[in-house]
DNA sequence: GCTATTTTTAATCATTTGATTAAATAATTC
DNA sequence: GAATTATTTAATCAAATGATTAAAAATAGC
Protein backbone atom coordinates (compact mmCIF):
# COMPACT_ATOMS: atom_id res chain seq x y z
CA UNK A 1 0.00 0.00 0.00
CA UNK A 2 1.35 3.43 -0.74
CA UNK A 3 2.27 5.89 1.78
CA UNK A 4 0.27 9.57 1.48
CA UNK A 5 2.76 12.26 1.49
CA UNK A 6 0.46 14.28 2.77
CA UNK A 7 0.53 12.31 6.05
CA UNK A 8 4.61 11.44 6.16
CA UNK A 9 5.40 13.49 9.76
CA UNK A 10 8.06 15.71 8.92
CA UNK A 11 10.05 15.21 5.83
CA UNK A 12 12.53 18.11 5.95
CA UNK A 13 11.89 19.73 2.68
CA UNK A 14 8.22 19.87 3.94
CA UNK A 15 9.19 21.55 7.12
CA UNK A 16 11.77 24.04 5.02
CA UNK A 17 8.74 24.65 2.73
CA UNK A 18 6.84 26.02 5.44
CA UNK A 19 8.99 27.97 7.41
CA UNK A 20 9.73 29.44 3.99
CA UNK A 21 5.76 30.18 4.19
CA UNK A 22 5.71 31.58 7.59
CA UNK A 23 8.90 33.83 6.72
CA UNK A 24 6.79 35.39 3.92
CA UNK A 25 3.58 35.29 4.71
CA UNK A 26 4.24 36.70 8.29
CA UNK A 27 6.24 39.63 6.20
CA UNK A 28 3.81 40.23 3.38
CA UNK A 29 0.54 38.71 4.19
CA UNK A 30 -2.14 36.57 2.21
CA UNK A 31 -2.28 38.82 -0.57
CA UNK A 32 0.76 40.41 -1.30
CA UNK A 33 2.47 36.61 -1.46
CA UNK A 34 3.26 34.73 -4.38
CA UNK A 35 3.42 31.13 -4.22
CA UNK A 36 7.23 31.91 -6.16
CA UNK A 37 7.84 34.26 -3.28
CA UNK A 38 7.73 31.14 -1.38
CA UNK A 39 9.34 28.78 -3.65
CA UNK A 40 12.29 31.02 -3.96
CA UNK A 41 12.66 31.13 -0.25
CA UNK A 42 12.75 27.59 0.65
CA UNK A 43 15.37 27.43 -2.41
CA UNK A 44 12.36 24.74 -4.05
CA UNK A 45 10.55 24.11 -7.54
CA UNK A 46 7.36 26.19 -7.10
CA UNK A 47 5.70 22.77 -8.04
CA UNK A 48 6.46 21.32 -4.41
CA UNK A 49 4.58 23.68 -2.70
CA UNK A 50 1.54 22.33 -3.74
CA UNK A 51 2.68 18.53 -3.88
CA UNK A 52 3.37 19.22 -0.50
CA UNK A 53 0.67 21.19 0.12
CA UNK A 54 -2.05 21.24 -2.13
CA UNK A 55 -3.13 25.34 -2.45
CA UNK A 56 -1.51 28.31 -1.41
CA UNK A 57 -4.60 28.82 0.84
CA UNK A 58 -4.20 25.12 2.57
CA UNK A 59 -0.88 26.20 3.38
CA UNK A 60 -1.91 29.52 4.66
CA UNK A 61 -4.02 27.98 6.99
CA UNK A 62 -1.50 25.78 8.39
CA UNK A 63 0.54 29.02 9.47
CA UNK A 64 -1.91 30.76 10.23
CA UNK A 65 -3.02 28.13 12.76
CA UNK A 66 0.40 27.87 14.19
CA UNK A 67 0.67 31.44 14.63
CA UNK A 68 -2.65 30.96 16.60
CA UNK A 69 -1.91 28.50 18.59
CA UNK A 70 1.48 30.00 19.72
CA UNK A 71 -1.03 32.59 20.64
CA UNK A 72 -3.23 31.48 22.58
CA UNK A 73 -0.73 28.42 24.12
CA UNK A 74 -0.70 28.45 27.65
CA UNK A 75 -2.72 31.30 28.37
CA UNK A 76 -5.47 28.98 29.82
CA UNK A 77 -2.71 27.09 32.03
CA UNK A 78 -1.97 30.84 32.98
CA UNK A 79 -5.01 32.60 33.78
CA UNK A 80 -6.80 29.14 35.07
CA UNK A 81 -3.96 29.24 37.93
CA UNK A 82 -5.67 28.83 41.46
CA UNK A 83 -2.41 29.21 43.09
CA UNK A 84 -1.52 32.48 41.63
CA UNK A 85 -3.01 35.64 42.58
CA UNK A 86 -4.40 38.44 40.05
CA UNK A 87 -1.44 40.82 40.13
CA UNK A 88 1.24 37.63 39.94
CA UNK A 89 -1.52 36.36 36.34
CA UNK A 90 -0.98 39.81 35.12
CA UNK A 91 2.74 39.71 35.67
CA UNK A 92 3.07 36.21 33.80
CA UNK A 93 1.38 37.03 30.81
CA UNK A 94 2.55 40.29 30.08
CA UNK A 95 6.12 39.02 30.46
CA UNK A 96 5.65 35.74 28.32
CA UNK A 97 3.79 38.05 25.76
CA UNK A 98 6.42 40.24 25.25
CA UNK A 99 9.19 37.48 25.23
CA UNK A 100 7.13 35.84 22.39
CA UNK A 101 6.71 38.91 20.39
CA UNK A 102 10.16 39.95 20.95
CA UNK A 103 11.07 36.36 18.98
CA UNK A 104 8.02 37.32 16.41
CA UNK A 105 7.48 40.88 15.99
CA UNK A 106 5.40 40.61 12.92
CA UNK A 107 2.57 38.15 14.13
CA UNK A 108 0.49 40.89 15.60
CA UNK A 109 0.18 43.04 12.47
CA UNK A 110 0.05 39.81 10.20
CA UNK A 111 -3.28 38.24 12.59
CA UNK A 112 -4.67 41.66 13.07
CA UNK A 113 -4.50 41.72 9.05
CA UNK A 114 -6.50 38.55 8.73
CA UNK A 115 -8.50 39.04 11.16
CA UNK A 116 -9.92 42.01 9.64
CA UNK A 117 -9.92 41.08 5.80
CA UNK A 118 -12.18 37.86 7.02
CA UNK A 119 -12.76 38.35 10.38
CA UNK A 120 -15.67 34.90 10.87
CA UNK A 121 -13.04 32.41 8.85
CA UNK A 122 -10.60 33.82 11.31
CA UNK A 123 -12.52 33.91 14.57
CA UNK A 124 -13.87 30.24 13.89
CA UNK A 125 -10.36 28.78 13.47
CA UNK A 126 -9.82 30.35 17.24
CA UNK A 127 -12.54 28.61 18.48
CA UNK A 128 -11.04 27.39 22.19
CA UNK A 129 -14.94 28.71 23.27
CA UNK A 130 -16.30 25.67 24.93
CA UNK A 131 -14.88 27.59 28.22
CA UNK A 132 -17.34 29.53 30.04
CA UNK A 133 -15.43 32.50 30.33
CA UNK A 134 -16.58 33.64 33.57
CA UNK A 135 -15.79 29.86 35.15
CA UNK A 136 -12.13 31.52 34.64
CA UNK A 137 -10.19 31.63 37.90
CA UNK A 138 -8.48 34.95 36.42
CA UNK A 139 -12.51 36.48 36.10
CA UNK A 140 -13.46 35.19 39.76
CA UNK A 141 -10.16 36.87 40.94
CA UNK A 142 -10.84 40.21 38.75
CA UNK A 143 -14.17 40.46 40.24
CA UNK A 144 -13.68 39.95 43.67
CA UNK A 145 -10.80 42.63 43.52
CA UNK A 146 -13.32 44.67 41.70
CA UNK A 147 -15.97 44.79 44.49
CA UNK A 148 -13.33 45.09 47.34
CA UNK A 149 -11.72 47.88 45.93
CA UNK A 150 -14.50 49.30 44.22
CA UNK A 151 -13.74 49.34 40.97
CA UNK A 152 -15.95 50.81 38.21
CA UNK A 153 -14.00 50.67 35.25
CA UNK A 154 -15.55 48.52 32.36
CA UNK A 155 -13.40 45.55 32.69
CA UNK A 156 -13.16 45.64 29.17
CA UNK A 157 -11.17 48.67 28.88
CA UNK A 158 -8.30 47.23 31.24
CA UNK A 159 -8.07 44.17 28.64
CA UNK A 160 -7.99 46.35 25.81
CA UNK A 161 -5.24 48.17 27.53
CA UNK A 162 -3.13 45.62 28.70
CA UNK A 163 -3.10 43.92 24.88
CA UNK A 164 -2.84 47.61 23.48
CA UNK A 165 0.25 48.23 25.47
CA UNK A 166 2.19 45.03 25.15
CA UNK A 167 1.51 44.37 20.95
CA UNK A 168 1.26 47.97 19.92
CA UNK A 169 4.76 48.42 20.05
CA UNK A 170 5.62 46.12 18.29
CA UNK A 171 2.78 46.63 15.36
CA UNK A 172 4.14 50.61 14.94
CA UNK A 173 7.94 49.10 15.53
CA UNK A 174 8.90 50.53 12.22
CA UNK A 175 7.69 53.73 12.61
CA UNK A 176 8.66 53.77 16.11
CA UNK A 177 12.12 52.80 15.27
CA UNK A 178 12.27 55.11 12.68
CA UNK A 179 11.00 58.60 14.29
CA UNK A 180 12.98 58.55 17.10
CA UNK A 181 16.42 56.53 15.65
CA UNK A 182 16.32 53.07 17.60
CA UNK A 183 18.32 50.88 17.11
CA UNK A 184 16.70 46.89 17.18
CA UNK A 185 18.78 46.19 20.15
CA UNK A 186 17.64 49.22 21.91
CA UNK A 187 14.25 48.77 20.55
CA UNK A 188 14.18 45.55 22.80
CA UNK A 189 15.35 46.55 25.69
CA UNK A 190 13.21 48.92 25.56
CA UNK A 191 10.42 45.87 25.43
CA UNK A 192 12.32 44.18 27.91
CA UNK A 193 11.80 47.43 30.59
CA UNK A 194 8.16 47.34 29.73
CA UNK A 195 7.94 43.74 31.38
CA UNK A 196 8.06 45.19 34.37
CA UNK A 197 6.50 48.64 33.76
CA UNK A 198 3.39 47.66 32.46
CA UNK A 199 1.96 45.80 35.29
CA UNK A 200 3.43 48.77 37.16
CA UNK A 201 0.95 51.09 34.79
CA UNK A 202 -1.76 49.09 34.57
CA UNK A 203 -1.96 48.60 38.28
CA UNK A 204 -1.75 52.46 38.43
CA UNK A 205 -5.03 52.84 35.84
CA UNK A 206 -6.99 50.65 37.95
CA UNK A 207 -6.65 52.12 41.41
CA UNK A 208 -6.92 56.22 39.13
CA UNK A 209 -9.86 57.56 40.08
CA UNK B 1 -5.07 74.45 -26.10
CA UNK B 2 -6.46 71.35 -24.50
CA UNK B 3 -7.27 71.28 -21.11
CA UNK B 4 -5.30 68.39 -19.46
CA UNK B 5 -7.78 65.83 -17.79
CA UNK B 6 -5.24 65.20 -15.18
CA UNK B 7 -5.00 68.74 -14.26
CA UNK B 8 -9.08 68.91 -13.40
CA UNK B 9 -10.09 70.44 -10.26
CA UNK B 10 -13.00 68.15 -9.38
CA UNK B 11 -14.89 66.81 -11.52
CA UNK B 12 -17.15 64.46 -10.20
CA UNK B 13 -16.51 61.08 -11.12
CA UNK B 14 -12.80 61.59 -10.55
CA UNK B 15 -13.67 62.20 -6.66
CA UNK B 16 -16.11 59.38 -7.00
CA UNK B 17 -13.37 57.05 -8.25
CA UNK B 18 -11.12 58.58 -5.14
CA UNK B 19 -14.14 57.61 -2.88
CA UNK B 20 -14.23 54.11 -3.94
CA UNK B 21 -10.70 53.44 -3.84
CA UNK B 22 -10.59 54.74 -0.12
CA UNK B 23 -13.11 52.39 0.51
CA UNK B 24 -10.99 49.49 -1.14
CA UNK B 25 -7.65 50.06 -0.54
CA UNK B 26 -8.34 51.07 3.05
CA UNK B 27 -10.31 47.74 3.95
CA UNK B 28 -7.87 45.54 1.76
CA UNK B 29 -5.07 47.09 1.13
CA UNK B 30 -2.73 47.07 -1.96
CA UNK B 31 -1.85 43.96 -2.52
CA UNK B 32 -5.48 42.58 -1.82
CA UNK B 33 -7.43 45.35 -3.89
CA UNK B 34 -7.87 44.59 -7.58
CA UNK B 35 -8.36 47.77 -10.11
CA UNK B 36 -11.83 45.80 -10.97
CA UNK B 37 -13.20 46.21 -7.32
CA UNK B 38 -12.46 49.96 -7.39
CA UNK B 39 -14.22 50.30 -10.91
CA UNK B 40 -16.92 48.36 -9.18
CA UNK B 41 -17.29 49.72 -5.99
CA UNK B 42 -17.44 53.39 -7.84
CA UNK B 43 -19.97 52.35 -10.27
CA UNK B 44 -17.80 53.47 -13.71
CA UNK B 45 -15.54 51.50 -16.14
CA UNK B 46 -12.43 49.47 -15.45
CA UNK B 47 -10.60 51.97 -18.03
CA UNK B 48 -11.53 55.33 -16.14
CA UNK B 49 -9.73 54.45 -13.41
CA UNK B 50 -6.73 54.47 -15.47
CA UNK B 51 -8.01 57.37 -17.50
CA UNK B 52 -7.86 59.77 -14.05
CA UNK B 53 -5.17 58.27 -12.89
CA UNK B 54 -2.48 56.37 -15.05
CA UNK B 55 -1.68 53.54 -12.65
CA UNK B 56 -3.14 51.62 -9.49
CA UNK B 57 0.12 52.56 -7.72
CA UNK B 58 -0.81 56.45 -8.73
CA UNK B 59 -4.32 56.15 -7.30
CA UNK B 60 -2.84 54.88 -4.46
CA UNK B 61 0.01 56.77 -3.32
CA UNK B 62 -2.79 59.80 -3.71
CA UNK B 63 -4.88 57.65 -1.20
CA UNK B 64 -2.15 57.07 1.11
CA UNK B 65 -1.20 60.54 0.97
CA UNK B 66 -4.88 61.74 2.21
CA UNK B 67 -4.97 59.28 5.08
CA UNK B 68 -1.23 60.56 6.21
CA UNK B 69 -2.65 64.19 6.16
CA UNK B 70 -5.10 62.94 7.97
CA UNK B 71 -3.33 61.99 11.03
CA UNK B 72 -0.14 64.71 10.65
CA UNK B 73 -2.95 67.69 10.32
CA UNK B 74 -3.60 69.97 12.85
CA UNK B 75 -1.27 67.59 15.63
CA UNK B 76 1.46 70.77 14.83
CA UNK B 77 -1.26 73.23 15.46
CA UNK B 78 -1.86 71.16 19.19
CA UNK B 79 1.73 70.27 20.01
CA UNK B 80 2.84 73.68 19.29
CA UNK B 81 0.20 76.15 20.75
CA UNK B 82 2.59 78.04 23.74
CA UNK B 83 -1.23 78.74 25.48
CA UNK B 84 -2.10 75.62 26.34
CA UNK B 85 -0.35 73.28 29.31
CA UNK B 86 0.76 70.05 29.05
CA UNK B 87 -2.60 68.12 30.25
CA UNK B 88 -4.73 70.19 28.04
CA UNK B 89 -2.66 69.26 25.16
CA UNK B 90 -2.76 65.23 25.52
CA UNK B 91 -6.25 65.72 26.59
CA UNK B 92 -7.07 67.36 23.06
CA UNK B 93 -4.66 65.09 21.16
CA UNK B 94 -6.75 62.43 22.52
CA UNK B 95 -10.22 63.51 22.17
CA UNK B 96 -9.34 64.45 18.32
CA UNK B 97 -7.69 61.60 17.42
CA UNK B 98 -10.60 59.21 18.93
CA UNK B 99 -12.99 61.37 17.02
CA UNK B 100 -10.95 60.98 13.59
CA UNK B 101 -10.83 56.87 14.41
CA UNK B 102 -14.52 56.70 15.36
CA UNK B 103 -15.27 57.80 11.68
CA UNK B 104 -12.72 56.42 9.72
CA UNK B 105 -11.40 53.03 12.16
CA UNK B 106 -9.72 51.35 9.15
CA UNK B 107 -7.25 53.57 8.54
CA UNK B 108 -4.70 52.58 11.04
CA UNK B 109 -4.86 49.08 10.70
CA UNK B 110 -4.15 50.31 6.90
CA UNK B 111 -1.46 52.95 7.56
CA UNK B 112 0.89 50.18 9.57
CA UNK B 113 0.34 47.61 7.03
CA UNK B 114 1.62 49.54 4.47
CA UNK B 115 4.17 50.97 6.57
CA UNK B 116 5.29 47.95 7.02
CA UNK B 117 5.56 46.63 3.66
CA UNK B 118 7.85 49.41 2.57
CA UNK B 119 9.22 51.69 5.90
CA UNK B 120 11.29 53.86 3.64
CA UNK B 121 9.02 54.63 1.13
CA UNK B 122 5.76 55.93 3.55
CA UNK B 123 8.13 57.07 5.88
CA UNK B 124 9.85 59.80 3.38
CA UNK B 125 6.45 61.11 2.37
CA UNK B 126 5.14 61.81 5.65
CA UNK B 127 8.87 64.08 5.38
CA UNK B 128 7.48 67.16 8.01
CA UNK B 129 10.72 67.25 9.47
CA UNK B 130 12.48 70.49 9.36
CA UNK B 131 11.06 70.52 12.85
CA UNK B 132 13.44 70.13 15.35
CA UNK B 133 11.48 68.16 17.55
CA UNK B 134 13.53 69.26 20.89
CA UNK B 135 12.03 73.18 19.67
CA UNK B 136 8.26 71.86 20.01
CA UNK B 137 6.28 74.27 22.69
CA UNK B 138 4.90 70.28 24.25
CA UNK B 139 8.41 69.17 24.59
CA UNK B 140 9.78 71.65 26.36
CA UNK B 141 6.63 71.67 28.30
CA UNK B 142 7.44 67.79 29.10
CA UNK B 143 11.09 68.51 30.10
CA UNK B 144 9.76 71.02 32.80
CA UNK B 145 7.14 68.86 33.78
CA UNK B 146 9.73 65.55 34.22
CA UNK B 147 12.07 67.79 35.89
CA UNK B 148 9.75 69.38 38.33
CA UNK B 149 8.26 66.31 39.13
CA UNK B 150 11.65 63.89 39.03
CA UNK B 151 10.08 61.91 36.42
CA UNK B 152 11.98 59.41 35.07
CA UNK B 153 10.70 56.89 32.54
CA UNK B 154 11.52 56.90 29.10
CA UNK B 155 9.00 59.55 27.29
CA UNK B 156 9.48 57.33 24.37
CA UNK B 157 7.18 54.97 26.42
CA UNK B 158 4.76 57.51 27.33
CA UNK B 159 4.51 58.26 23.70
CA UNK B 160 3.89 54.93 22.58
CA UNK B 161 1.59 54.58 25.58
CA UNK B 162 -0.65 57.34 24.56
CA UNK B 163 -0.97 56.20 20.76
CA UNK B 164 -1.08 52.41 21.71
CA UNK B 165 -4.07 53.31 24.28
CA UNK B 166 -5.73 55.28 20.88
CA UNK B 167 -5.50 53.25 18.07
CA UNK B 168 -5.09 49.31 19.68
CA UNK B 169 -9.22 49.26 20.34
CA UNK B 170 -9.86 50.50 16.74
CA UNK B 171 -7.42 48.03 15.12
CA UNK B 172 -8.63 45.61 17.37
CA UNK B 173 -12.08 45.81 16.86
CA UNK B 174 -13.19 42.53 15.31
CA UNK B 175 -11.73 40.61 17.80
CA UNK B 176 -12.32 42.58 20.58
CA UNK B 177 -16.34 42.63 19.32
CA UNK B 178 -16.56 39.31 18.49
CA UNK B 179 -15.19 38.24 21.84
CA UNK B 180 -17.40 40.48 23.88
CA UNK B 181 -20.31 40.56 21.97
CA UNK B 182 -20.49 44.33 21.43
CA UNK B 183 -22.28 46.17 18.90
CA UNK B 184 -21.13 49.08 16.91
CA UNK B 185 -22.68 51.54 18.61
CA UNK B 186 -21.65 50.34 21.93
CA UNK B 187 -17.98 49.79 21.00
CA UNK B 188 -18.59 53.73 19.56
CA UNK B 189 -19.35 54.49 23.56
CA UNK B 190 -17.15 52.97 25.05
CA UNK B 191 -14.21 54.92 22.57
CA UNK B 192 -16.34 58.00 23.86
CA UNK B 193 -15.24 57.24 27.19
CA UNK B 194 -11.65 56.51 26.33
CA UNK B 195 -11.23 60.18 25.59
CA UNK B 196 -12.04 60.77 29.00
CA UNK B 197 -10.17 57.58 30.77
CA UNK B 198 -7.13 57.82 28.54
CA UNK B 199 -5.71 61.07 29.93
CA UNK B 200 -6.47 60.37 33.08
CA UNK B 201 -4.38 56.56 32.88
CA UNK B 202 -1.72 58.60 31.41
CA UNK B 203 -1.74 60.57 34.45
CA UNK B 204 -1.65 57.88 36.82
CA UNK B 205 0.66 55.99 34.65
CA UNK B 206 3.68 59.11 34.69
CA UNK B 207 3.15 59.61 38.49
CA UNK B 208 3.11 55.84 39.37
CA UNK B 209 6.34 54.95 40.89
C1' DG C 1 -26.23 73.37 -35.27
C1' DC C 2 -21.68 72.12 -36.20
C1' DT C 3 -17.02 71.22 -34.57
C1' DA C 4 -13.68 70.20 -31.24
C1' DT C 5 -12.85 68.41 -26.87
C1' DT C 6 -13.73 65.68 -22.92
C1' DT C 7 -15.65 61.64 -20.83
C1' DT C 8 -16.96 56.91 -20.98
C1' DT C 9 -17.15 52.34 -22.68
C1' DA C 10 -16.28 47.60 -24.78
C1' DA C 11 -12.82 44.88 -26.43
C1' DT C 12 -8.35 43.33 -26.09
C1' DC C 13 -3.29 42.74 -24.65
C1' DA C 14 0.41 41.24 -22.02
C1' DT C 15 1.88 39.69 -17.53
C1' DT C 16 1.38 37.64 -13.47
C1' DT C 17 0.14 33.94 -10.84
C1' DG C 18 -2.02 29.64 -8.81
C1' DA C 19 -2.12 25.18 -10.25
C1' DT C 20 -1.29 20.82 -13.04
C1' DT C 21 1.11 17.42 -15.77
C1' DA C 22 4.37 14.39 -17.39
C1' DA C 23 8.77 13.06 -17.02
C1' DA C 24 13.23 12.62 -14.54
C1' DT C 25 15.72 11.48 -10.38
C1' DA C 26 16.24 9.54 -5.79
C1' DA C 27 14.98 6.40 -2.22
C1' DT C 28 13.00 2.12 -0.50
C1' DT C 29 11.59 -2.59 -0.59
C1' DC C 30 11.94 -7.28 -1.40
C1' DG D 1 19.59 -5.04 -8.33
C1' DA D 2 15.10 -4.86 -10.35
C1' DA D 3 10.70 -3.06 -9.23
C1' DT D 4 8.03 -0.03 -6.73
C1' DT D 5 7.27 4.20 -4.49
C1' DA D 6 8.49 8.88 -3.16
C1' DT D 7 10.49 13.33 -4.40
C1' DT D 8 11.72 16.93 -7.48
C1' DT D 9 11.77 19.42 -11.68
C1' DA D 10 10.75 21.81 -16.25
C1' DA D 11 7.15 22.92 -19.07
C1' DT D 12 2.70 24.43 -19.53
C1' DC D 13 -2.26 25.77 -18.62
C1' DA D 14 -5.95 28.65 -17.41
C1' DA D 15 -7.64 32.30 -14.92
C1' DA D 16 -6.90 36.78 -12.94
C1' DT D 17 -5.38 41.23 -13.39
C1' DG D 18 -3.13 45.83 -14.61
C1' DA D 19 -3.11 48.42 -18.52
C1' DT D 20 -4.09 50.10 -23.37
C1' DT D 21 -6.69 51.15 -27.52
C1' DA D 22 -10.09 52.60 -30.55
C1' DA D 23 -14.43 54.06 -30.91
C1' DA D 24 -18.85 55.82 -29.09
C1' DA D 25 -21.32 59.20 -26.28
C1' DA D 26 -21.63 63.42 -23.95
C1' DT D 27 -20.35 68.23 -23.38
C1' DA D 28 -18.59 72.72 -24.43
C1' DG D 29 -17.30 76.52 -27.63
C1' DC D 30 -18.48 79.33 -31.16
Amino acid sequence: MKKKPEIEINSSTEEKIKEAARVVFTRKGYAGTRTRDIAEESGFNLALINYYFRSKEKLFDIIMLEHLQLFIHSIMSIVNDPSTTLQEKIETLIAYYIDMLVKNPNIPLFVLNEINADPKKLIEKIGVQGLDRKELVIAKQWGAFAKANKITVNPIHILMNVIALIIFPFVGSPIIRNRTGLSMEQFNALMEERKKLIPVWINAMIISK
